[in-house]
RNA sequence: GGUUCAUUAGUGUAGUGGUGAACACACUAGCUUGUCACGCUAGGAACACGGGUUCAAUUCCCGUAUGAACCGCCA
């Protein structure tokens, strides 16, 4: 070794000791004749102290040391003199009283300076990566997710699971998000696909007799990015045999739990996660995964309305369609400007836009008159209706109602973000809350008007609720399964159901997704040949490594927890990734390319 | 695939239809023995690229590149 002795690992009882160091110069302070330098390593930093006049080195040499240089550094640890402390520092008690100073390597002058936490540009972030690592605020991001893992690792060992690796290179498939594929050398115009997730092998390894599987899985899906989407991400991915739905939530839910009482982190968490219906969460908060760190309930308000003479409302109503809304209260002291946002919100969505109802701070009303009200719509509005409104909130003055009107599917999704946003203008939001539920009841298929039929929501091998079963042919709408996801901050951090384990209900979903018998023995042949041999009940579910851990380092990007990222565009800025390759690779794998832009 | 935003020394920011393009840190040279975001003096260093409008463009317009946000897509 190098080094005796770790950086911040030093501590007061340390005093007297000789050590040696070796680590970074994170910062230098040049006094002439003394000189100090911040030294940084894998465990913190503590203080050397160089006085030039008796070591090895001469004053010329130190002055040019500079930060980023590598220094090996033989020294004695002294205890600061009185009033020379520095209490913002954890080896601040402490300094290296330097006897020997060795210039392990030089560095250039990094692009972006590592010992300040600034905001940088994403470009030479990548870029530069491994400086970028070098930040504290990565270094630390990098060292939860390990702890994270290695927390997974562990639990999961002790309730019997057996981590199992799974192949990278698999079979295409069809269904669901778009695969990364690979050309095969050996089979000309044939592609191996990289898996989304090691859904069928989990599933084989039920049939396998393992009950109990887990595996830490890098997954890969050729989709747009997002900030919450990488082309690979890391899943744990969970499976097992002989278990109902509620088994394996609460087995995730004892997963978090510990897990964050273990870290502790500071965080405030709900130690038995709610399940909320997918239903009920659509109707209150208009989505899957709801934010329950604040409440801003949706509303139905149609009953308020059915005779009134607003006539965007009536026209709604008669189509069958309903008037809902959000009560915020306090949210009257939001500006017209912020009001207009959730206007353009509307609009994004496809929707009209938004009618806000506003109540003054002198907002009064009684049976036959009220004072204090604003809104687009108080030419038409009736008094009954605003008393019902009233007594139904129990308004206060200062508070505010945006009402979406039309079809459920843009009311939800219009209203589900005006939700959030509303929330984060009126600071509702407690940076130190995770506010886990579990949402269920998934619908079994929903309908794809891009593809004009029914598909999986979840995906092919759901088990539908058994007293649903009956409406798969006549009304699939209707058909429940036993999927499930985990939510987190209005976040889905992980999903996952019962499978199904019988190829015979496999065939009646996979006919009414309109594919053919023959076409789905040649995809999912092996599936269901394996389940003719004793296939046992089992499910699963595969919560996001990467969410997970930019969730608990408060980062609202997951790139901020995977050490060698993708740009939205996925490629990696670093090494230059994805290459063109010479014509002799792609002769060999039987390729052409046809690149319209070249 | 679509919409929007951004791009000024190494970094982070400021600013303008007419240049002396400002500031901080970093960098270079020098001074400096108790600092800790050390200090002091001096210096070098920038308007992403291409086209257009204009007497004149870093500034306005269009396009390209790169990055980002959102929609579509994706669990």
């Amino acid at each position: 070794m190098l080094k005796t002795n770790m950086c911040g690992e030093l501590q007061i009882k340390d005093v007297g000791t000789s050590v040696i160091l070796a680590g970074w110069v994170a910062r230098r302070r040049d006094h002439g004749g003394l000189t100090f330098i911040d030294l940084r390593d894998s465990s913190g930093t503590i203080q050397i102290v160089i006085k030039n006049d008796k070591l090895n080195l001469t004053e010329k040499e130190i002055s040019q040391i500079r930060n980023e240089w590598v220094l090996g550094v033989k020294g004695i640890v002294t205890e600061r003199q009185e009033g020379a402390r520095n209490s913002n520092m954890p080896t601040g008690d402490i300094e290296i009283s330097v006897n020997e100073l060795e210039i392990i390597n030089q560095s250039n002058t990094p692009p972006f300076p590592i010992n300040e936490d600034l905001s940088l540009d994403e470009t030479n972030r990548m870029k530069y990566r491994y400086l970028d690592l070098r930040r504290s605020r990565m270094n630390q991001n990098l060292k939860l997710r390990h702890d994270v893992m290695h927390f997974i690792r562990n639990f999961l060992t002790n309730k019997k699971f057996i981590e199992i690796e799974t192949p990278i290179l698999n079979v295409a498939t069809p269904e669901g998000a778009r695969d990364y594929l690979v050309p095969s050398r050996i089979h000309p115009g044939k592609f191996y696909a990289l898996p989304q997730s090691p859904q069928q092998w989990k599933q084989l390894l039920m049939v396998s007799g393992f009950e109990k599987y887990f595996q830490i899985a890098r997954c890969f899906r050729d989709e747009d990015l997002r900030s919450d989407r990488q082309p690979e991400f890391t899943q744990l991915d969970i499976e097992l045999s002989f278990v109902e739905e509620k088994d394996i939530l609460i087995l995730i839910e004892e997963l978090m739990v510990s897990m964050l009482k273990e870290l502790d982190l500071g965080f405030d968490f709900p130690l038995n996660f709610p399940l909320i219906p997918y239903s009920e969460s659509m109707e209150k908060y208009g989505s899957d995964k709801p934010d329950l760190r604040f409440d801003l309930e949706i509303n139905d308000l149609s009953s308020v309305f059915l005779n009134t003479s607003i006539k965007i409302f009536a026209d709604v109503l008669k189509k069958d369609q309903r008037i809902r809304g959000i009560h915020i209260p306090g949210g009257n002291k939001l500006t017209k400007k912020q009001l207009q946002e959730f206007n353009e919100i509307a609009k994004l969505h496809g929707a009209m836009g938004v009618a806000s109802m506003h109540f003054d701070d002198d907002y009064k009303i009684t049976k036959s008159e009220y004072d204090g009200f604003s809104s687009l719509l108080e030419k038409f509005i009736s008094i009954d209706e605003l008393l019902t409104l009233n007594d139904r909130f129990n308004i206060k003055p200062g508070d505010a109602i945006i009402i979406s009107a039309g079809h459920d599917d843009l009311t939800s999704q219009v209203l589900a973000s005006i939700r959030n946003e509303a929330a984060s203008m009126l600071n509702l939001v407690k940076e130190t809350d995770l506010a886990f539920c579990f949402i269920t009841e998934f619908p079994m298929f929903e309908y794809s008007d891009s593809a004009n039929k029914w598909t999986a929501m979840h995906h092919l091998f759901t088990m539908p609720f058994e007293e649903d079963i009956q409406y798969i042919a006549s009304d699939p709408k209707r058909v429940r399964s036993h999927a499930y996801d985990l939510v987190c901050n209005g976040q889905e951090v992980g999903s996952g159901s019962i499978r199904i384990h019988k190829s015979e209900l496999l065939l009646k979903i996979l006919q009414q997704l309109g594919i053919d018998e023959s076409i789905a023995h040649e995809q999912f042949g092996h599936v269901l040949e394996a389940f003719e041999f004793g296939a046992p009940p089992h499910g699963g579910i595969a919560p996001g490594i990467d969410r997970i851990v930019a969730l608990l380092a408060k980062e609202s990007d997951i790139r901020e927890v995977i050490a060698f990222p993708k740009t939205k565009t996925a490629s990696d800025l670093l090494t230059g990734a994805p290459s063109k390759i010479g014509t002799e690779n792609l002769d060999e794998l039987h390729l052409k390319i046809d690149d319209p832009s070249s």
